[in-house]
DNA sequence: GGATATACTGAGGTTAGCTCACTATGAGCT
DNA sequence: AGCTCATAGTGAGCTAACCTCAGTATATCC
């Protein structure tokens, strides 16, 4: 194992352990899973209603697992379905006011592990991080 | 939504997005799954045997989960379990000729997709990223 | 108006965890 | 020695967050 594999390697292991152990401290205090979460923040971020499959392709998964997140969703009152005008076949996906409500306490109270953490880390940081990490993204 | 929550929420969805996609692509031609990777890689780092308790510590995950890994690793001949000789009630598991030849391909190969992506980075901004991460990490 | 494509969803599978309860063994106390 | 309590591993069973494949409804194009 030489050098650079080590530093590789171990990046990963970072990344990896980051992600899987906020993603499990995150369900233990907030009503909502990871996965929820971030459709949430993708309608948010979107500011319009989203149809299912574009909801999908944002969130980088295929658009069947979006349906049942938001059937979860919406079984819980935080999204609508509603039927795009435009398209019969198609299905816009939009917050609802609970859904912008809670989105916006979980900001409020930093109930969101992950943006917790990375807060600690100074502006300047988090400014380097998110370079490299856009880099490694792009592609 | 200011400024320093957005750029926390971004780099979130990065490292969550970066995780996610890598794991799914790397199981699609690799024999063994990320997690199980994961425990062979462990224990070259370690060089020893080591205790499933001790192996589920280092993965951060609880031993019964480990437990699971180790079974289908040792159905695949890639790691073994002998009776730790100073603790009748403890399990020693090692890497086999097997495990340590496949790991070794894999990282001959280059096959870990994450290890391939990170080492696009140049060796400088790996050094950035280790630092940073090994901040998000600690605690 | 018929072939082809697209949008969503039902059914069912996988990975990577988790908890809870149990057995076997070790360690400490009297 | 005997009793209690802690620790190591595992069986049973659960969940989240994905996936594929097939089916239905609608749109589009020739």
């Amino acid at each position: 194992m030489n050098a650079p594999d080590d530093t590789a390697e171990q990046i990963a292991a970072l990344l990896d352990g980051i992600v899987r152990r906020q993603r499990r401290v995150s369900k233990q205090d907030l009503d909502v899973t990871h996965g929820q979460l971030r459709v949430l923040r993708t309608l948010d971020h979107a500011d319009r209603a989203l149809r299912l499959s574009e909801l999908a392709n944002q969130l980088g998964i295929v658009p069947r697992s979006a349906t049942s997140v938001v059937d979860d969703l919406e079984a819980a009152g935080l999204v609508a379905r509603k039927p795009d005008p435009d398209d019969r076949r198609a299905t816009l996906v939009a917050l609802t006011p609970a859904g912008i409500k809670l989105l916006s306490t979980i900001r409020r109270q930093r109930r969101d592990a992950m943006v917790s953490l990375i807060e600690r880390l100074s502006p300047t940081d988090q400014t380097d991080l998110l370079r490299l990490l856009t880099r490694l993204s792009s592609d």
